[in-house]
DNA sequence: CCCCTAATTGAACATGGTTTTCATTTAGTA
DNA sequence: TACTAAATGAAAACCATGTTCAATTAGGGG
């Protein structure tokens, strides 16, 4: 969550001959710096700050274009609502605060025995996985004592 | 998908102490012989066959108390929306298809490995996880030819 | 077998998140 | 600076799900 990666989302945008208006500046600096929930409310909420005038719709418009580069992932919560995280390139998949939202990247699934040992039982043809590990975040885990 | 999971289902309804109705036995039998998609609209159409008045109230109530008691996993799809999946007990994910929704369980997912690493690098305290394979059922497959 | 009553139901309405519409504004290019 | 397609926001539409409440009913006790 730094400067870097705010140029990072900025750059993806233009890569794929998006407009950088004064809105999209705003969410992305909000996804850059916010650590913790990050739904569409919240997000708008938090860009007014920088861009006041920015509506709902522009959030949402915004984060489903960034879903679709491939800049930002759905995050899937248990009461079902999304819930937004940067990604990185690459394969990876978050593991998520229940206490605060806070999510976090990790890499190294390897789930490749039993993909092949699902698919050989069921006859499918397996094509993708989704996994989302649940926790609590270190400062979630002092404040519950 | 065969009587003895409708039965099992309606056990598992008096077990907790719930009334057989006509409403719910419309609804466990759609479940238990549905193969595909069942979200709350189209179970409430099918269970109509067999109990012509249910109202989707009833259904979105059956649904939660099968998902209370365990009988019935909520599935996430990619779009947000839920789906659900009869639930054998014990530790189980779904393998669900992207072309017709039906949805088969498997077990054996083994990630100690990957949840110890993945905590003891960022300090979580990981209390779960969330597993869903993707893929193409056979009847799907031959169907794309 | 029939009461009785708490549990259940369904229609109507409320809700909340997300999408669509459309007239207006604007970023980026020439 | 002028142009134009892209982007925007307010309002309304949409859609899945939840709530309310008067009427119905399952199923245990008599
Ligand atoms: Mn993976
Ligand atoms: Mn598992
Ligand atoms: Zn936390
Ligand atoms: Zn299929």
């Amino acid at each position: 969550m730094r400067v870097i990666d705010l140029e990072r989302l900025e750059q993806q945008l233009k890569a794929h001959s998006y407009k950088l208006t004064r809105q999209r500046r705003a969410v992305l600096r909000v996804l850059a710096t916010t650590d913790g929930r990050l739904d569409a409310a919240r997000i708008c909420e938090d860009a007014r700050a920088e861009c006041p005038e920015i509506g709902l719709t522009t959030v949402y418009r915004t984060l489903d274009i960034l879903a679709d580069i491939g800049a930002l992932r759905r995050l899937h919560l248990p009461d079902g609502c999304h819930s937004y995280a940067p990604a990185s390139p690459g394969h990876r998949h978050h593991l998520i605060c229940v206490g605060c939202g806070r999510a976090v990247e990790f890499e190294g699934c390897d789930l490749t025995a039993l993909v092949d040992s699902v698919a050989s039982k069921t006859g499918f043809e397996v094509e993708g996985h989704w996994l989302q590990l649940m926790g609590r975040c270190p400062e979630c885990q002092s404040k519950r004592k």
